[in-house]
Formats: structure tokens, C-alpha cells, sequence
DNA sequence: CGAAAGTGTTGGAACGTTCCAACAAATCGT
DNA sequence: ACGATTTGTTGGAACGTTCCAACACTTTCG
């Protein structure tokens, strides 16, 4: 390890010119002439030289960096969306600082006051677990986009997300294309989604004049739960023979329920999952799902956020994707 | 968004004192008078005062920062590592800055230069593509870890890994204890983890005096590879009763392909699988693993990194974990 | 041919912190 | 009662960059 880092002045001296050309140098300026350029990039690749990134975003107080907080790592779809950030950010020369908030409010308030403190130009929560007052100190302070959740009228803060309920809808719809008519519902829990998930179910199943068949199971987005939501619904007697689960992870656990009590999916009970997630599409999964469009949540987000930092004061803005329905071997015709 | 964020120079000016006081004061030393104290964190609340991240770590030369390289967010396998990376972090009282490769050498690298050029004061590389090379260059430069595979006598490099070798071996042992014998290999193409992982088959497969029905069928870490080189193994007629797929993502589309042969696992094929990703558990997919102790690997990599950022000079260091077998359901008695 | 308009280049002042030597005031020990 | 210590506090110099006004030299052109 060299004693010191060499600085863009260690530069200058051994190119025989001044700090100044060598910074205009280093950014590419075409007011250098060539042959200061190439003395300047002789010494700096003979130095071994690198620019010090807090130096620059202290002197033009811009840090090029945006902050990136995910809920969890851990549910692959924010993985898939995150990708599509990243590519977003990447095309706009920008960097990012990408930190989980573990699931905890708490964390999660603590890792975006630091990367404010990093000077961040603006931030993109994916799947935020906020109360609406910080939402708003926060998105005062600073661009601001959520994906994944619609905020609408927050001063500043703009927002993606897929219509839940329209995409509830279309599951129902297509179980009730198949002929099913007992269809029980398993939730994802007490949140936003989920409930919107849960509304879109009532809906559809009311305007199929279905609304005495609705029965809702409580679970959560966990293979757990969705193994507990749909264990009930095939214990109720009430003779379901289809299940709509609020997410496609819930949807695995549901599918093991089905296996667990001697049943056949789809012969005997069809499943209908929710998020589109890489992982549900595998063959041996291969679950029904409505899928969102996340790598394009992911970049038309970051766009989003380009937009608002480039002009700070434009009217909230919330983008609706359309979610879709992919029909896999989970779901088959309701048997007479 | 107010036209300018408040400094230290506000809050001082406010409270009536110097801006060296407000330094301290910030910084919770015990050199500052109750009543100073009082009215600096009075002026900071009142103010909005947030410290500039950019600006400290120029002048301290410290970032309290760390870089963390994924290859790839999409493999559930780091999620889990990069959760116990960030606990470990968190409480040294550093902050992270995540990346990822995108599974892509080139991108990889810019990436760490990005980080180095943040200054951050270690690196973290979870699964690299790197030449060793550059990996020994980066470890002259700045501390550095390796998770996930060994790297040994590279000066300033640390790195912790499983055992694939032995872990492969068991996973053989706990077929051959089944009554299997014709034991098939799902391979993981051609990279550092999946040859290991074929030497331990190979290895185990002599030591039982099996050699001769030693099989390889080349595969990939990814659902489509382990479908095909699962299927080539069944189609082969040398009447395999196992197959050790080489991951786990391999090993759900190796189930796939034996259901697509109306084959009953684990009644006419056993499976075993590597890493221990949680989604291997689940209920419907029930894969015997061998599993990697991933949490754990996260964090004592990071501690390994902390001790080099303590000691630079001290000499490379490598941690072997174990692995260890989990038997779920997708193995079992080989039928005679 | 002399003023105007380029072309390269430069030193110094920011940027917002931390560190350090210096100091004033209060407290101490003898 | 007086130097020595302790307790708070301070201004200024770093840290490594970018920006700006100013420069010395061409070149252009009316």
C-alpha cells in the first residue's frame, strides 16, 4: 500500500503543468491541448493515480450518487426490480448507494438519514415501510421516488406501481373463465398491497355475482403463510376449488398445502399467484401468476426520479403499470 | 427545498459559538459545557443541520465506508450472505455501498474503481469474475475479502469459502448410504465452485469403489442447465437411480425433468442439491442439500476484513466453513 | 496594422469538515 | 499568593477537488 494516495497535485508536478489543467484533463475538457493530455495521462497512469470522489462532490457539490433502499433483499422481486435501477442509473452516469432496511422502520429511517448525509442527489425506496409524516420530511429534502406503493399529493415525491386491484381482478377472471365459481382468496397480511390485492378479489368476485362465494383466508407473503391460508380454505368444507394467493411466494406454500392433503393441482385445486417473480416460473413450480413488469418498474422508476432532479418543482407524479396475467400448469378448468 | 442546506458555520452562528465547538459537540466529545452542548443541539433541530458526509471524509480521511461487489443480485444465495455482511457492518459503526457486477467482468471492474474512488476503506467481492490479476492489484490498493471462494497467498487478500470439495463428498456418502450406486453428476459448467464440487463426486465415487459408474453430465448454476444435464442423465440408459446436481437453482429444474419423464422422485430418482438457499426448503420443493452456512459467511467475512483494515500488514488469511447435509424429501432409499 | 477574438494555461478562492496549537478562565497544590 | 494544571473554547490550516478571473500568446479580420 503506497504511503500516500497520489493527488491530482503529485500529477500536475510530474507533468510539468498546473493542478488546474490537470482537473480539466481528467474530465475530458477539449481545451487541453495534446500534448499536455498526454503528458497529464502519462504521469497519472505512471502515479497510479485516481480521483478522490468526496473531494469532487464537496468542490461541485454534487455527489453523482443516488441512495437506493430496498425493504429486504431477500423477496427475489425487489432483486429484479433493483436490476433495473441500476441499469437506469448507470445509462445517466450516476452511481448508487444501495442499502436494505431489513424489514424494521426503524433501520430503515436510520439508513436514509445516512445516505442524506452522503449528500445523495435523490432517492429511489423500493417498498418502503414509512409512516406518511417522514415520507413527507423526506421527500422535502430531497427528490424522491417510491416504487412499488402509490403515494399521490406528496409535495415533491413521485411513485410506480402496478394496479393490485385490476390485477386481482384478472386472476379472478381467469379462474372463472375456467369454470371455477368457489374461489377462497389467501392474503398477504396487513399492508397496503396486500389489502389492495384483497379488493380487487371482492370486486371481481361481486361482478361475477359470485359476492356469496367469497371467503378470505388470512395469511401473509411468506411461503408459511401461504401454506397456513390455504390449509384453511381446504379444511373449511366449503369445497374451493380454486385459490387466488396474494403473492407468488405464498403461492409455493399453498401449492405444498394442495400436495400435503393428497390433492392434485390443477386437476383437483388451481392456483393463481401474484408478482410474476423469476423463480415461479420454474418448471417444477411452474405457477399461474400475475406478473408485474419489474425490471420496468425498476428503470421507468429511476427515470422518474432523473426527471424530478432535474426539475425539483414539477407536480407529483404517479406512474400505473399494467400487470398480466401468465397462465402456467397451476390452473386448469374447474372439474364438474 | 430550502436554497441551501444549512453548515456547521449556521449552526455555530446560532448558537453563538465557534464552529470547532460545533465539531466537537457533533461528535458527542466530553470537552463540551452542558450549556453549550444544550444550545448547539437546539440550534442544529432548529436549523435541520445534517453533517456532510463528502466533506468529513476529506478532511478525517476516513469514509466509514466499505464496498461491497455482488455478481449477482438475481442468486438468492447472496442475498442471504449479504445480510450477514450488513449486520456485521452496521455494527462496526460503518456504512455500505452496494454493487453488482451484473455477472459481467467488465462492469465488475468499473464498479470497484467507482468504489475505490469513493474512497471506501475495504472491499467485500461475494462470488468475483476477476482475473487474479486484477484481484491482486485491488488488494494492493485497499483491504479486500473474498466470500465465497479461496484465495490463498494473495498479499493483503482474506477470503472465507465452503468446502465444496467435502461437501460434495457427503453429499455422494449420503446417496451411497441410500443404496444408490449409479450416481450421476449435474455439473455447474465451467468455473472454480463447479469443478470443485466435481472433484469432491469424483473423489467420493473412488472412495466407495465406485469409479467405474462415475457419470458427469454438463450442466450450468441455473434452473435451464440442471433441466438439461438431468435430462441427458436420465436419457443416457445407464439407469441412474441419483443425480447430485451441482446448486440448488440446478437441482429445481433437475425435478423438473424427472417429472417430465413421469418419474417419481425421490420413489425412482433421488436428487441432491448444493447451498442451502432457503428457497430450497420449501414445502413444495423439499430439496435434500448440502448446505452452506451462508449468514454466517457474511459476517465473518466482514470481521475478517475488519481485523485487515485494523492491521493491513497482517498475512493473508482463509477460512474454511463446513457444510453440512440437510435431508429433506427429494432423497431416499434406493429401490432394489 | 491594431483591435477583437480565440487558445491554452494558471494561481487562488471556494466547498464543509476535522485537527491542532493557542489561549482565557477557573481550580489546584503548596 | 502564585505557578501549574485543568476545562472550555477558538481561529486558522489542512483535506483534494472544481470553478473563476486573469493571463500570455496566437490568429483573425476590417
Amino acid at each position: 500500500m503506497a504511503p500516500n494516495r497520489p493527488t491530482i497535485k503529485d500529477v500536475a508536478a510530474l507533468a510539468g503543468v498546473s493542478k488546474s489543467l490537470v482537473s480539466l484533463a481528467m474530465r475530458g475538457s477539449d481545451r487541453v491541448s495534446a500534448e499536455s493530455r498526454a503528458a497529464i495521462i502519462e504521469a497519472a497512469t505512471q502515479l497510479g493515480y485516481r480521483p478522490n470522489a468526496a473531494a469532487r462532490s464537496l468542490a461541485d457539490r454534487r455527489s453523482h450518487t443516488l441512495g437506493v433502499v430496498v425493504l429486504d433483499l431477500l423477496n427475489p422481486i425487489y432483486a429484479e426490480i433493483i436490476d433495473g435501477v441500476q441499469g437506469e442509473v448507470r445509462q445517466h452516469g450516476y452511481h448508487t448507494m444501495l442499502v436494505t432496511g431489513n424489514d424494521n422502520p426503524v433501520i430503515e429511517q436510520g439508513e436514509v438519514e445516512k445516505l442524506l448525509e452522503f449528500q445523495v442527489e435523490g432517492l429511489v425506496l423500493i417498498g418502503h415501510r414509512m409512516p406518511a409524516g417522514s415520507l413527507d420530511a423526506i421527500a422535502g429534502d430531497c427528490p424522491a421516488v417510491v416504487i412499488s406503493r402509490a403515494e399521490r399529493g406528496i409535495a415533491g415525491l413521485d411513485s410506480i406501481s402496478n394496479d393490485d386491484v385490476f390485477g386481482a381482478r384478472i386472476a379472478v377472471d381467469h379462474l372463472v373463465s375456467l369454470g371455477h365459481q368457489s374461489i377462497a382468496h389467501v392474503t398477504g397480511g396487513i399492508n397496503e398491497v396486500a389489502m389492495l390485492r384483497t379488493l380487487g378479489y371482492e370486486q371481481s368476485m361481486a361482478n361475477h355475482r359470485l359476492a356469496d362465494q367469497t371467503a378470505c383466508y388470512d395469511g401473509a407473503f411468506t411461503d408459511e403463510g401461504g401454506y397456513r391460508g390455504a390449509a384453511a380454505a381446504l379444511d373449511s368444507g366449503r369445497g374451493h376449488t380454486a385459490l387466488f394467493v396474494a403473492n407468488d411466494i405464498a403461492a409455493v406454500g399453498a401449492l405444498a398445502a394442495v400436495a400435503d392433503r393428497g390433492l392434485d393441482v390443477p386437476a383437483d385445486i388451481s392456483i393463481v399467484g401474484y408478482d410474476g417473480m423469476a423463480l415461479a416460473g420454474l418448471r417444477s413450480l411452474s405457477i399461474t401468476t400475475i406478473a408485474q413488469p419489474l425490471a420496468r418498474i425498476g428503470t421507468e422508476g429511476a427515470s422518474l426520479l432523473f426527471l424530478r432532479i432535474g426539475d425539483p418543482t414539477r407536480p407529483p407524479a404517479h406512474i400505473g403499470v399494467e400487470p398480466r396475467l401468465i397462465i402456467r400448469n397451476s390452473s386448469g378448468p374447474c372439474r364438474p
